[in-house]
DNA sequence: GACTCCTTGTAGCAATTGCTACATGGTATC
DNA sequence: GATACCATGTAGCAATTGCTACAAGGAGTC
């Protein structure tokens, strides 16, 4: 491996904290170059443009997240939609992926502006949400996977979303109420 | 009333129109003011700056939502979680809500990077749907309202937040498999 | 008519943005 | 040892950003 390609590497990895850490919000190049550690202009080295860096480092990301969804639910033993619900929110709105459930909002809002290269991230990303709720859920024959998956999903990001605006700790509150409105 | 106040007024008009049909994708204040049929000079003049604008203007648009949440919704017979979810769901993916809803999430994700007045508008416009839910919902002595509202708040913005990513039609059967989800 | 204040336009500034031109030291290849 | 390519720094450019200084017309008041 070339050098630049090593600096490469090592360079999505920094840049992977610091979206984590820092969401959107220092995202210009000169920004993202002092905290990957090199000049911005060597980032333009490394990278064709400012959408490929953030192309890159969302695709670190997003892998980094699928892993650990793996991780936590295996796809073993399907679980009845509420049963997926409560044990998705359980982890999502845990500590450790908190931080990545509010990229991911942020992420979403930076596509609905068209924001380059965040549509096609969004497009990747929610394609493999989709995957991995229809790949867990146990649901009756004829029932529609897609649309339950979809809800599914939509109730975990929804709790993402609130979780951003709450300072308070409302969390673990918002994750049990919402347990006791599923159909078991 | 001043000619500078009449003119405010109707600025702050045109541009919630503005916000609601292109989101904050073109919120420089050159393009606000082109928006708004005034040069950039005089939207400093009606506005101490740009987060006034802002602010002058999403509150104009929380108002707005928060009229037709009432009116859709009436807070005279309250309702069990379950059908309270069902009926807001159906409301807020309505093809007239929808474009509330995405603004709400993008203002919820610039609220998330700091970004001056989003913080405090949030918070304002959480509080009033918390106030709206906590009028409407019938729920048993002891349970836990704060909590619950949030799960049901959680629910709705979470069909929104999918809803931006899928550009086919998901909305109705997202919201259908949802219903399917819900204890009655 | 002088004065003052409200309203509006022109012009521009300093900072930040993404990105590029150019030079240069090193390393590898022949 | 000449040549070519990889790696990196310096400097800067054009565009956009939020915002401001300054002037001037116009309307009312004394």
């Amino acid at each position: 491996m070339s050098i630049r390609d090593a600096q490469r590497e090592a360079v999505i990895e920094r840049l992977a904290g610091h979206l984590l850490a820092h969401g959107l919000a220092r995202t210009s190049l000169r920004q993202l170059a002092q905290a990957a550690g090199v000049s911005d202009r060597m980032l333009l080295y490394y990278f064709a443009d400012k959408a490929e860096v953030l192309a890159a480092v969302m695709a670190r990301v997003a892998g980094e997240l699928s892993i650990r969804l793996a991780e936590a639910i295996p796809d073993g033993a399907p679980l009845k939609p509420a049963e997926l619900v409560r044990r998705a929110a359980a982890f999502t709105t845990g500590p450790e992926m908190r931080r990545f459930m509010r990229l991911w909002v942020e992420v979403v809002a930076a596509a609905a502006r068209g924001e380059a290269p965040f549509p096609a991230i969004v497009a990747q990303v929610m394609a493999g949400f989709r995957h991995w709720v229809d790949t867990r859920l146990d649901l009756p024959e004829g029932a529609d996977r897609a649309g339950t998956a979809a809800a599914i999903i939509a109730v975990i990001d929804g709790l993402a979303l609130v979780d951003i605006c709450s300072e308070d700790e409302i969390a673990p509150r918002m994750a049990a109420a919402l347990s006791g409105l599923l159909e078991d």
